[in-house]
RNA sequence: GGGAGCAUAGCUCAGUUGGUUUAGAGCAUCUGCCUUACAAGCAGAGGGUCCGCGGUUCGAACCCGUGUGCUCCCACCA
């Protein structure tokens, strides 16, 4: 109700700013249905269509004729697909720069079989390339002669009935169809010898949807809202940098093109549906604008009896409103939601819908709250199929979102969309996503599970071994840095509107480093306790990788939150809390000690010690030290019965080169010393390899001197790390 | 016809003012595992002429030119 005032009181105030009005358009008419087509219901096709040229006879004019009468038997060619239209001629124009034509300025010319004369007119828009150069001009009939008819004030002639017959307009073949029409009158050309010649043509011919015929320009008397000075101030909005468009580079440009060369908005609408005019006309056709009709009768003379309009409002001059009138913004000028909500943050819409939709509420908002109505607009992609189709009621591809909800889970399909839209880029829907979100889920199910077995078996009392507290210790340390580095990453990610890179973030943070990594590491041996420091810490971040994975999958990280603890608040309005900057030293450590498990682990695949078996670790490092606190986590996760530091071993081994050390595996296995050396040479091939693109760089002269101090060091440290590694594996090669 | 965007692993995509390795991720593929949270899983691996050609630069997936292919928007020329 409050929509549907809003409406007539902008209309209304529009009209009385003088920008809206009444005008003739041209629009596509279906003679079949008899009735008018939006633009969206005419489809275009390809077809093969006759070009005829035709002789207009120039008029004998009064000075010229004295002058040279040889010009009263002069004739130009013009070519034309419609001839059953020339009857609706009202001009011939050609380009003012076509020296051919020029003698022609002041003249007219005859309309063949009507005899009636038009003048000549010059117009840039005549592209002096195409048929023989000039064209006739039929305003009813052709929406760029009907504007170049505007321009010079030429007479409308309508030559169509409403059923696509000729009218009495005409003067000739009236009451037949266009198409019977056509071929009379171009026997009729032939015939007078005024046909010059037919060609074939390639071109395009809009039809009508609903009956499937040719649709027929015609014109009609519609309502427009003049947009020019609408447009500047949201040309500028965005252009300023006040309303940001994502993606910038996308769509900025094509924002920017629409509204520098915008045209008037028609707005009326031959409906029944939909919101009518506030517009009446007494009995001689005057109009009147008002929001009620007793106010458009204070208008007249007062006896007036008045009829209002009968079409109805674009659906889209309602919704410009949106962002205003949701606030009761036009009808309540200054009331408080108004003043504390607008302008808002963030519009979520599709590209489709630009021009249509974001453009004009941006105008509405420079226009009737003197302010923007939100500071950015993010679009999302277009969702097609797999195959690259839009998704259709005609292909019938679109998915039934309520069965997928109902075989994936909601979380799993919000996962699913979200993982796979790039920003701004088209959305290929494919189930397979969906299916990961599941599986996610799953995952976050899975690890509540385990936790909750610990909670379980937690004693009353410490009594923790010195070694699970050492394991818990790093681990714990090393996941906070770990968090913190991805949570600076995700807010980066999310201000800048990269949904998908932030969910994968997210992702790779949970499934990777959380579950299989921290978890694993402070996961004690089965049916012994977990340290309590460690699993509050464990509990702890738990709570905060669902607060970040909240917004993307709001339904499971609320019930896990609520399942991990008893506590009285909710996820849904819990708010962030400042990220802390990561300690680079346990991330570094805690990468290196990946590298160390991953390492041993292939090892271990690589020569087929089955997981079960138990191996022995001798560590060739100088840097002891290094392994303080990640020897429990190491010696469980290569599931090693005994770490130390020593040389080779004199029993047979595995030498793995890890970084700059070697690492050697006693298992009890024959060892493949084939297999060994293959793998070792390999390293070693690729590392020389490398070790040769960082060498010709370091020779290159002009590389030393110009190249930025920190590359030139960087480019040794690579050198001298990749030459410590090459050592390590000759070594290595040597000793088997 | 005018304009915009894209082209990187089998697929979908990252690659942030040119230098952190001879390019990364997810999915898919291959190998080994029913290991007391999870086989909807675990561990590991393989996989690339960064569309072609030319140029700028000490140095190019990244910058410039050009060709090819694809997508979208606008217009729909007698």
């Amino acid at each position: 109700d409050h929509y549907y005032k809003a409406v007539i009181k902008v209309f209304v105030d529009l009209y009385n700013k003088g920008l809206i009005y009444r005008g003739a358009r041209m629009i596509n008419w279906d003679p079949a249905a008899k009735t008018a087509l939006s633009d969206e219901e005419v489809e275009y096709k390809d077809v093969m269509g006759k070009l005829y040229y035709i002789k207009y006879e120039i008029a004998p004019s009064k000075n010229a004729s004295k002058a040279d009468p040889s010009q009263t038997s002069n004739y130009v060619v013009i070519a034309t697909q419609r001839p059953e239209t020339i009857m609706g001629d009202t001009a011939i124009c050609a380009n003012p720069n076509d020296e051919r034509y020029a003698q022609l300025k002041g003249q007219k010319v005859i309309v063949p079989l009507i005899n009636k004369e038009v003048p000549v007119i010059f117009d840039d828009y005549v592209d002096k390339d195409f048929g023989t150069g000039i064209l006739k001009i039929t305003p009813a009939h052709d929406i760029n002669d009907f504007n170049i008819g505007l321009k010079y004030n030429l007479p409308v002639v309508d030559t169509l009935n409403e059923d696509g017959t000729i009218s009495e307009a005409a003067q000739i073949y009236i009451g037949e169809d266009r198409f019977t029409a056509r071929k009379k009158i171009v026997e009729e050309l032939k015939a007078k010898n005024l046909l010059v010649k037919e060609e074939e043509y390639a071109t395009r011919l809009g039809y009508s949807q609903r009956t499937s015929v040719v649709a027929e320009p015609k014109i009609s008397t519609q309502w427009f809202v003049k947009m020019k000075n609408l447009a500047a101030p949201a040309l500028e909005a965005v252009t300023s940098g006040n309303v940001t468009i994502h993606p910038t580079d996308k769509f900025s440009a094509t924002y920017k093109y629409w509204l520098e060369n915008v045209k008037d908005w028609c707005i009326s609408r031959q409906l029944w549906w939909g919101q009518q005019i506030p517009a009446w006309y007494d009995e001689e056709g005057n109009v009147f604008v008002a929001e009620t009709e007793e106010e458009a009768l204070k208008l007249t003379d007062g006896n007036s009896r008045l009829i209002q309009d009968e079409d109805v409002l674009d659906t889209w001059f309602s919704s410009w409103l949106w962002p205003i009138e949701v606030f009761n913004g036009i009808t309540q000028p200054g009331n408080k939601d108004i003043e504390y909500y607008y302008p808002t943050a963030t519009l979520v819409t599709g590209q489709d819908i630009i021009f249509f939709w974001v453009a004009r509420m941006i105008m509405a908002g420079m226009e009737f709250m003197k302010e923007k109505p939100f500071a950015d607009v993010y679009f999302t992609g277009m969702v097609r199929d797999k195959q690259g189709r839009k998704m259709s009621k005609s292909l019938g591809n679109s998915p039934d979102l309520l069965h997928l909800i109902h075989e994936y889970g909601a979380d799993a399909v919000r996962f699913g969309i979200m993982i796979s839209s790039p920003a701004g880029n088209d959305l290929l829907f494919d189930e397979g996503s969906l299916e990961q979100g599941k599986h996610f889920n799953n995952k976050l199910w899975n690890a509540l599970k385990l936790i909750r077995m610990w909670s379980l078996r937690q004693p009353g009392d410490e009594i923790a071994e010195p070694q699970e507290k050492e394991q818990g210790n790093f681990a714990v340390e090393w996941f906070n840095s770990r968090l913190n580095e991805a949570r600076i990453e995700v807010n980066i990610l999310m201000s800048q509107f990269r949904l998908s890179e932030a969910l994968k973030t997210i992702y790779s943070l949970i499934w990777d480093d959380y579950c299989s990594w921290f978890l694993e590491w402070i996961k004690p041996e089965f049916g012994e306790p977990v340290n309590k420091q460690t699993f509050n810490a464990a509990v702890s971040f738990f709570d905060d990788i669902l607060q970040v994975l909240h917004p993307f999958m709001p339904f499971i990280t609320e019930e896990i939150y609520h399942l991990l603890k008893d506590r009285n608040d909710d996820l849904v309005i819990k708010q962030f809390i400042n990220t802390a900057p990561p300690n680079v030293e346990s991330l570094l450590k805690g990468a290196r000690l990946k590298e160390l498990i991953t390492a041993i682990r292939d090892a271990r695949n690589k020569h087929r010690i089955r997981p079960k078996d138990h191996i022995k670790l001798y560590i060739e490092t100088g840097d002891e030290k290094s392994y303080n606190s990640i020897i429990p986590i190491l010696s469980k996760q290569a599931n090693a019965e005994m770490i130390t530091f020593a040389s080779q071993p004199k029993t047979s081994s595995i030498t793995i080169v890890s970084g700059k050390e070697k690492i050697y595996i006693e298992a009890n296995i024959e060892v493949d010393i084939i297999a060994q050396k293959e793998k070792l040479q390999q390293d070693l091939d690729y590392l020389k390899g490398f070790l040769i693109t960082i060498d010709k760089k370091l020779s290159n002269d002009r590389f030393v001197q110009n190249a930025k101090a920190e590359v030139i060091e960087l480019e040794r440290k690579k050198k001298s790390d990749a030459e410590a590694k090459i050592t390590a594996i000759e070594q290595g090669l040597a000793s088997l």
